[in-house]
DNA sequence: CAAAAAAAGTAAATCGGTTTATTTTTTCTG
DNA sequence: CAGAAAAAATAAACCGATTTACTTTTTTTG
């Protein structure tokens, strides 16, 4: 081993330098009132003399919890996980906590594993976004642990912790009508294997919308699993079969399968068959033809699981509640409207 | 406040249960072999009878460094970065490491802090990625308090700290050679306000390369700056007085605006212009034109860092190494050849 | 101005471990 | 089997802070 870094000042070196004791030290770094103000000056100074820095893990050893807060998302390689994840970085910073963060990689024994090593670091709190699968424990094992914590985005049922996520019916719901506005009466709903709860309900929503506005519209599921090219066999076996003007993706990776299989197939789009996309990014509005799709409101799912786990770590009690944030829809060229529809 | 947590067992409860000293369980958990194995056993049977964790942060205390490395990236939403950081967590957990994950969001004033944060921390290792600028003192406030690190893909000229990077040089060149070989004589290389030294190498090695196998070969050079409406507007100018048979997008950012501008100004890609794009995503495969693209050897470049960071930490001092990985090159649609160009 | 009350300051305990210095136990040796 | 050497176990110090319980100083009050 090799001596990595300098010895570096204690409070006690502050203190001994500010000719206090130690316990001044730590209550003018509080920020504590009762302190005298000419000791509160020799303090700042002394610090400030010795370059002194406060270490933050061994400042919460007295504590029950530590100044840190917990993220643990399914992957860190999305877009929305990684835009999640970030702003609740600044967030926390912003709070006066440090932030850990954790994937678990649509693993449920990972989930695990980094629930149980958040209450190891004794976080102060916790934001789960659990794995699709749903059969994960780790919002199970938070509960028992008594930890705090927020789920968000993939929400399992729980009356225990806070929830945020999009609103993914209404979402569902507003695509439907779009898409029955625009004349389309055979749409293909094209998911992947998730069986989450999310998934779920995408479809049923847009099913009932469907049911509800134009009850002759036809709607195919295909929700297939596997590789990538799995999901294209899929996609391309039913395409020889059923013939929709529409296509609703429910996940990103599928808009993706759907865009390469229409191209392997010769498919123009939106001419022969019209997309949209649940979950936007940025290449959507970029390619040809620019894609519609869902806009799920990264920010403000962020914004409000940390308020409400900054809530529940203060102390807050209340009977959880389940938050649903608003969708936006971003339509553009990848759906088209068709012909003269007869009025729905 | 609420009481958030169970009381938990400590090494103490676990001594006394098993009828020991804390200092032998603390052996036993540390797996020293100087323990009586009937002492092991009773040991081993406390703490699970009382589901003992141990405190790992309370645990680095003592020691001079904590069992953590750091991880500073410029931002967490873009893919490469998401995969990196991602590819570090698994290295580090086999490695018996937590991982401080943070990002700089691009500020140096955040890098700054970020590191001194990692420090404060007293992180065994610190993995940087710089930001663009370069004028970022993350490098330099790393050698002075002596932590042990290692840069990552935004590398700066650095004789303190093993780096590890993609070989930007090598993979211009070899766009290079395929732009020529496939007919083309005027290019655009197209890169984004970043006075990056990675952005340079993909310049200069590109002209190098081009002056040395086609010394006819006209190369234009437009790096924008402003938000992606400006550099759209640049791009826009520039194609309205010259008229390059292919464009080299040093980003993928760029590659986006490059699309999205082609898209407006009605240009057909590959047939009116061919595009090569530097950094590779999902869509660019599923996309029309499908995108030609430079691929990272993200992993790789994670497993390297990761690597020369635990020869550091164990205490290797030899001098620094400059690692550059290979990259990929994915041809795609987007690359046309060009009628029968004379051989170069 | 003395006594009471309030404010400020500090020694020592504490958090949960590791490490050191020492003691106790076991094994080896002649 | 006594004495030396080796192995195992442990008490206590330590890491760097916070918090408690107590003491000292200052201010207020009658």
């Amino acid at each position: 081993m090799v001596s990595n870094n300098k010895v570096r000042a204690s409070i006690h070196d502050v203190a001994s330098r500010a000719g206090v004791s130690a316990a001044t030290v730590s209550k003018v770094l509080r920020g504590i009132k009762t302190v005298k103000a000419s000791n509160v000056e020799k303090v700042h100074l002394a610090v400030k003399e010795l370059g002194y820095r406060m270490d933050p893990l061994a400042s919460g050893l007295r504590r029950r919890t530590r100044q840190i807060i917990g993220v643990i998302v399914p992957e860190l390689e999305s877009e929305f996980f990684g835009r999640l994840t970030s702003r609740i970085e600044i967030l926390a910073e912003n709070a006066g906590y440090s932030l850990a963060i954790a994937s678990s990689h649509e693993s449920e024994e990972r989930e695990r594993n980094q629930v149980t090593r958040m209450h190891d670091w004794r976080v102060a709190g916790t934001i789960l976004a659990p794995v699709r699968s749903e059969r994960g424990e780790g919002p199970r094992l938070m509960k028992e642990l008594e930890m705090t914590g927020v789920l968000v985005d993939r929400v399992v049922a729980n009356d225990f912790f806070d929830t945020v996520t999009a609103d993914n019916e209404r979402a569902s719901a507003r695509v439907a009508r779009t898409l029955i506005e625009a004349g389309h009466r055979h749409v293909l709903i094209f998911g992947l294997n998730e069986v989450s709860k999310n998934v779920r309900m995408r479809v049923s929503a847009f099913k009932a919308e469907a049911k509800a506005s134009c009850p002759e519209m036809t709607v195919d599921v295909l929700l297939a699993e596997g590789s990538m090219q799995d999901l294209r066999d899929s996609l391309s076996d039913y395409l020889k079969k059923r013939h929709p003007t529409a296509v609703f993706s429910l996940a990103q990776k599928g808009t993706l399968t759907v865009l390469s299989e229409f191209r392997r197939r010769g498919i123009q789009c939106p001419q022969d068959i019209s997309l949209v996309g649940f979950d936007d990014a940025e290449w959507m509005q970029a390619t040809y033809p620019s894609v519609s799709a869902v806009v799920q409101p990264v920010r403000r799912i962020a914004e409000q699981a940390f308020a409400r786990l900054l809530l529940r770590i203060n102390g807050n009690d209340r009977h959880p509640v389940n938050l649903l944030e608003h969708c936006d829809f971003q339509e553009r060229e990848s759906l088209m409207t068709i012909g003269s529809a007869p009025p729905a």
